[in-house]
DNA sequence: GCCGAAGTTTATGTCAGACAAATAGATCAA
DNA sequence: TTGATCTATTTGTCTGACATAAACTTCGGC
């Protein structure tokens, strides 16, 4: 019984790399990247086997992640064919990601920022009303750490992630915590753009410690109204940021 | 080479069912019940492969599902283990469907009522401001569909979730496209809770008139304004729901 | 007796191939 | 022409063998 692998048939099989998340990226950023459209029937989970070097079974890994994200539908027969794209759950990480490396991740990038300012008003005014003394000692040292970074925008950016997560998670409310996620992958994704300008970061300091402040004084109109200016600021910043991508192309 | 299957090893197998996502289903009913909590480590694929009569193969894939969703991660000799559900993509429909037969779903419904309050009068909002004139046929459709089931509740009910989600459909914003089929699953979830009233549905008619009303007229604060006020009056009919269900049991 | 290095164990990850089931398209009969 | 049947093809499932990684154990040196 000790010895159920002792048939030695061992194929060396040269390269038995470790392919992991990266079939599903690599599938993916050819569906965003329109090489199969809306509407599509994509090869045969064998002919993208061969195509990719790999088994079958990975290609249909990487196939049911797309599936379970609403990108693909597959029926026998019929083939595996892509899904238009109101179906796809825009708001999962991953797809998000790979859709940024679209053409027009300007439109983009101000569609992102419109569903900021609706939930993040909204979540501070809920934080203010409801949040524990240790969701506000998050949000808190979020805050110092950006006052710490300084000038380095490279610094400055993970606390500045950080406090915006911490005030949607301080509502206690799973969905607008969900949503923090697809936010602070927004947030990651457009900090080349609205980091543009050299000072721009540190100017946003004071509009967060007035964020802080209200929702320390548990008064939700003002942070409500706080996280309302803050954004719409953060907004011109990422307009100009475009602008400048526009005039001087990466 | 047409007879590449000549071998007839031929073993009967007497059930080869077509199991589907059920697996999938199956085990996340598991993990939201309890059975394995939070930073839990679940049986090995096998043990669940033979605990569900089920190949390895097909247990890979239901966990692959739950993984591309954030609520599980496995790496090698460690196993599977549960994430901690502020991980879990609740946007996700299949997640927020199966954390629907959790012991609190009040607290789930009074969370997705939150967003909806948060989401659907922007929404709205920006509807009655940018929509095309197609959009808004889509969703004065959905009215008079409302209008032409009476008071029948289940005929009721299909319009009332398409004329919600035609109105996020109107924004042109895919996140909130996205957010769209998310509530769309919550409605449809808390359908039972909100129409104990007999009566209630039909009772909302006119104010989803107003709605389409002021969308039509191009007015987004009072868009804005009929949808906050026709989201209070489901808000009240889901907690009398809660209570009604609280005070006899299912 | 303590500690680091090497070996062992065990779980996931990958590969390969044989069916099973479903179905779009072709074929054939009335 | 039309409807039922047959066929080919594609996804879905099963089986089993390894590959890889990491927790655990063992053992040698100090």
């Amino acid at each position: 019984m000790s010895d159920q692998y002792s048939s030695k048939i061992t194929t060396p099989l040269p390269g038995r790399r470790r392919a992991g998340p990266s079939v599903a990226d690599a599938i993916a950023l050819r569906v965003v990247g329109g090489e199969w459209p809306e509407g599509a029937v994509l090869p045969t989970e064998i002919e993208l086997a061969e195509e990719l070097g790999l088994a079958r079974t990975s290609v249909r890994e990487a196939l049911g992640n797309l599936k379970a994200k609403g990108m693909l539908v597959s029926r026998p027969k019929t083939g595996t064919r892509v899904l238009p794209r109101i179906q796809w759950n825009m708001l999962d990480e991953d797809v998000l990601r790979w859709c940024w490396s679209d053409q027009n991740r300007e439109r983009t990038a101000l569609h992102l920022m419109q569903l900021r300012r609706i939930v993040e008003p909204a979540a501070c005014e809920i934080a203010a009303a409801s949040a524990s003394d240790t969701d506000i000692a998050v949000i808190e040292r979020a805050y110092r750490a950006m006052d710490a970074a300084g000038a380095d925008p490279v610094a400055f950016a993970g606390p500045d992630l950080e406090f915006h997560r911490a005030i949607l998670s301080a509502t206690g409310n799973p969905f607008l915590i969900s949503l923090g996620a697809t936010i602070e992958t927004a947030l990651r994704l457009s900090f080349e753009l609205s980091t543009r300008q050299p000072g721009a970061p540190r100017k946003g300091l004071p509009m967060h410690r007035d964020v802080l402040d209200a929702i320390w004084a548990r008064k939700p109109a003002e942070a409500r109204l706080a996280m309302e200016t803050l954004l719409g600021v953060t907004e011109s910043n990422i307009q100009r940021g475009l602008s400048a991508v526009a005039a001087s192309p990466p």
